[in-house]
DNA sequence: GACGCTGCGACTGTATACAAACGCAGCGGA
DNA sequence: TCCGCTGCGTTTGTATACAGTCGCAGCGTC
């Protein structure tokens, strides 16, 4: 009987849920400091809820506190952008080999439909993030293992707003959508090697042109 | 300019420490149910702290939060005890060949002393445990990799209630310390290999206890 | 006897209210 | 002119108080 995950906290969940967003899109930036009470105002709640929901942020990672003088959301540097994306190519090739064997048809034509729907967005940079996550998100799930998701979330939250001024920039699309098709088709062949290799292509690429870009 | 841990708060902090050793220790034990008064009591202050002190903990996978029926201390079945081995597998030895680069003399002088100090508990199981911990993270800290750092913390302390089951059953004391004292050797004479080798294991053998003991 | 309903008790979730800490503007002195 | 101090305003931290939800015991019904 395990009591693993359940983040759903009654209402600090879906706080911290739209707050992880918002620091995703970039509504609220890296190394800005929030103040409760605005916060609050803003969400239609009290601030113990939200502070609730700031702590578990908090423990993410997402959030730095600084006792008696507020939280703001955390800033990576360059060192641990790239100390992020080592940890993400040590823990996303391994995981999506195991998806491999927990991989069904019809997961095969969910994911085919899901690298569709990114396609679909076209230019549309906060479009295309939203399905990329799920995209990436749909086949770490398939591997059944509910820790190594767990981190690997926390991983993709941390590096989401830097990555998120390169999907905005608008390069590459035609060969990141090339890159999930080919993740798809090891998926569908059952070649966990080949996805190993695409993953690593994948992550390896973003790894670069955000460390570029963020100089 | 990184605003990253800092993970001091006021009084969360604390508290939130005072609770990861009560549940490391088996003091609250896996499954427990959490009466969140009777918790507040005892660590001596209200609920308001206490509760964003457990969100913490929630987030770091501690706590299984039930809305509106209570938190309970996470529990871990086997499977995810193995994968939570896996991560570690996956995570530790990597940090540690880092580790091997930013050594110094002295640090290599502290980890003897440290291993010292746990040989010196003799078999007293929980101050075994404590200096254990130590010397462990002494070791990763070295590599300097504050998000690598914070994930190892976050499995050593869901591992902990497990682990020291078999730390109290007194078995191997002195292979894990004959153990130690070859990773501070593979240290002083930075050798990388040799540290990764016995961080590996080091691992695999608590690894064997904790699934066996954990049937 | 088994099932469903109802009301109570206990506990969680949240708002309000207050206490404490911080930071800055303004003043005084060197 | 620059430095240090003081007092106030703002913001955080926490206790108290209340509203909402859950679970169970007890009753009634089929």
């Amino acid at each position: 009987m395990d009591t693993l995950p359940d983040v759903t906290r009654a209402s600090a969940g879906p706080i911290a849920e739209r707050l992880r967003e918002w620091i995703r899109r970039g509504v609220l930036r890296p190394g800005q400091h929030l103040v409760q009470e605005e916060l609050a105002g803003e969400l239609g709640v009290s601030r113990i809820p939200l502070r609730e929901a700031l702590h578990g942020l908090a423990a993410e990672g997402l959030i730095a506190v600084q006792p008696h003088r507020g939280m703001v959301v955390a800033e990576l540097g360059r060192a641990e952008l790239a100390e992020l994306f080592e940890l993400r190519l040590r823990l996303e090739p391994a995981l999506a080999e195991e998806a491999v064997r927990g991989c069904r048809a019809r997961d095969v034509e969910a994911l085919r439909a899901a690298a569709e729907r990114m396609r679909e967005q076209g230019a549309d940079a906060e479009g295309r993030a939203v399905e990329n996550y799920r995209f990436h998100r749909r086949i770490y799930e398939l591997a059944e293992q509910p820790l190594s998701l767990r981190f690997i979330d926390q991983l993709l939250h941390l590096v989401e707003p830097y990555s998120r001024r390169w999907v905005r920039s608008g390069h590459d699309l035609a060969r990141i959508d090339a890159e999930h098709d080919a993740m798809v088709a090891a998926l569908a062949a059952g070649d966990a090697g080949a996805l190993r290799a695409a993953i690593v292509a994948h992550v390896e690429g973003a790894r670069d042109h955000v460390l570029a870009a963020h100089g």
